[in-house]
DNA sequence: TGAATATATGAACAATTGCTCATATATTGA
DNA sequence: TCAATATATGAGCAATTGTTCATATATTCA
């Protein structure tokens, strides 16, 4: 039997960590970013071809891609008229492969 | 350069999973969620000890263990009159432990 | 059996969210 | 400079969600 209070205690001191946590699981919780990333994982893209397979407007890739980028998981940089975006690091793909093995078990 | 159309047909084509990955995501989207599990990872709880660190009634505390219930997130088992609740596998701490790395990189 | 305790459930509501539509901004090339 | 192309942004809306309140169910013990 371990001791309860004690754990409840570790929870509440550092109550701030967990909705982070949280708010980082958000980011994952919607299918459409989900397929975003997992396609940054293999290649960088443009907009446009992030539009094309996924069946939602450019500007609601647009959208999502503001989130994703406001939240540090994707990175962009220009080319001409088009905006090349890819993963900002490393984790992302240790986080879906994490969550794939839930999945797949 | 890698070939875009391939990877946007693997996407597409395994659109369910990512779908059922953004759902295993959104069940940890939630602080109360992500507690409730960090909690039962270190120690197995009933209702009202979850009910005493988080900052919400018994009623939602046992709304949110029926979500973690039916996804397969936890089980339990009746002990007189609490019901104890556990963690049902040991995915769940690895999803953790791989979100919180990020968090505190 | 009936009161006390523990947990579950359903309705209702406020807050959040992801999308579409319309439009703005930025870059290129004629 | 102006049309064409690519992307971003803001408003608005429908759908989802997490909570509370009230109440139902289940178990124990006197």
């Amino acid at each position: 039997m371990a001791d309860i209070s004690r754990i409840q205690e570790v929870i509440t001191r550092n109550n701030e960590l967990f909705e982070e946590l949280a708010d980082l699981y958000k980011i994952f919780a919607d299918s459409s970013r989900v397929k975003i990333l997992v396609a940054l994982t293999q290649s960088e893209m443009c907009v446009g071809e992030i539009s094309e397979f996924l069946s939602i407007t450019q500007s609601a890739v647009s959208h999502q891609l503001r989130i994703l980028k406001t939240s540090n998981l994707v990175k962009c940089r220009r080319n001409g008229k088009t905006i090349i975006y890819s993963l900002a690091d490393e984790h992302i793909k240790a986080i879906i492969d994490c969550g794939m093995e839930h999945i797949t078990e």
